[in-house]
DNA sequence: CTTGCACCTCTAGTCGCTAGAGGATGTAGG
DNA sequence: CCTACATCCTCTAGCGACTAGAGGTGCAAG
C-alpha cells in the first residue's frame, strides 16, 4: 500500500498542511499511523474525510457543526433530520448575514457617490462615519 | 463641568464598558482624565469619536482602517483621497462577499430542498459534501 | 555524502473583543 | 456615619480557526 504523506493529503484534499495537523489535534480527524521516522501516514479515507471538511469550511459551517455531520456521515443509518436542520440554520444565517451586506452596500455607495474628492471637512465618507443621523439608510 | 464616567460614554455611545478601554488600550482613543478615585472622565469629544468607531465597525471596516480615517478626521484640510479609497476598497469588498454568499445561497438551497428526511445515507446535505463534483453551482 | 526539501513538535501570534477574578470607589438610604 | 450595592479599576485568560516561526529530524536525488 501507498503511503501519502501530509503534503500529498494536503494537496489532494485542498486542506493546508498545518490545518491537517490542527484537525487531528482537535480530534477532527482520527490520528493516522506513523511511518518508522514518525511521519504521518493517511488513507484515501482521510482525504475524503478533509475533502468533506474543507467543503464544510467553504460553506461556513463552524467547526462544531461539520463535528456533528461527520458522525452522522460515520453512522448512514441514523436519521437525516440533524444534518437537515444544521443546513437549514446556516441557510438562515446565510440570507440574514447577505440582508446586512445589501444594506452596507447602499451605506457605501452613498458615501462614496458623495465623496467631492475635495477636503477632508467636505468628505460625506468621514461626515457619514462621525453623525450617522445624516445616513439616509438604517439598519438596526 | 460634569464628569462623564465610562459607563455614561459607552450608554451615549453604544460601544460597550470592556470595548471603551479597549480601544483606549490600543490607541485608538486618547486615554482621559482620571478622577481623585482613579476613574475615567470622558469628554463630550470622546463620545463623538467613540461613535464613529461604532459606525464604522458596523460598516465592518477593520480597526487599522478606522485608525486612518480618524487621523483623517482630526486634520480635516487633508485631501479626501485616501478616505474615499479605504471606502472604496470596503465598498469592493462587500460586493464580492454578498456574491460569494449568493452562491452559498443557492448551494444550501438545493443541499436543503434534496433532503428527502429520510436517512443519511440518502441525505443530500452529505452527500453533497463529501463530493462537491455534485453540487450543481460552482464558486471558486 | 551532501544538499535541500518535506516533515516533526511546540509555542506564540492573529483579530476584536469578552469573561472573570479580585479589589477600590462612589452614591443612596437608614 | 454606616452599610449596601452598583459601578469602577487592573490584570489575565479565553474565544474561533487557524497561521507563523523556531529548532530539529527524515528522506530521496545527485
Amino acid at each position: 500500500m501507498k503511503k501519502i504523506t501530509i503534503g500529498e493529503a494536503a494537496r489532494r484534499s485542498g486542506v493546508k498542511v498545518p490545518t491537517v495537523r490542527y484537525y487531528e489535534s482537535i480530534g477532527l480527524l482520527a490520528a493516522p499511523s506513523r511511518s518508522e521516522g514518525n511521519q504521518r501516514s493517511f488513507e484515501p479515507a482521510d482525504i475524503s474525510r478533509l475533502t468533506f471538511i474543507r467543503h464544510a469550511r467553504e460553506l461556513g459551517f463552524e467547526i462544531e457543526a461539520i463535528r456533528t455531520l461527520l458522525t452522522l456521515q460515520d453512522d448512514p443509518h441514523q436519521s437525516c433530520a440533524s444534518a437537515d436542520a444544521i443546513a437549514k440554520a446556516r441557510l438562515v444565517e446565510v440570507e440574514q448575514r447577505i440582508r446586512s451586506l445589501m444594506a452596507l452596500k447602499a451605506e457605501l455607495e452613498t458615501m462614496v457617490e458623495g465623496c467631492g474628492h475635495g477636503r477632508v471637512d467636505q468628505c460625506r465618507v468621514i461626515e457619514v462615519l462621525a453623525d450617522h443621523g445624516q445616513c439616509t439608510h438604517s439598519h438596526h
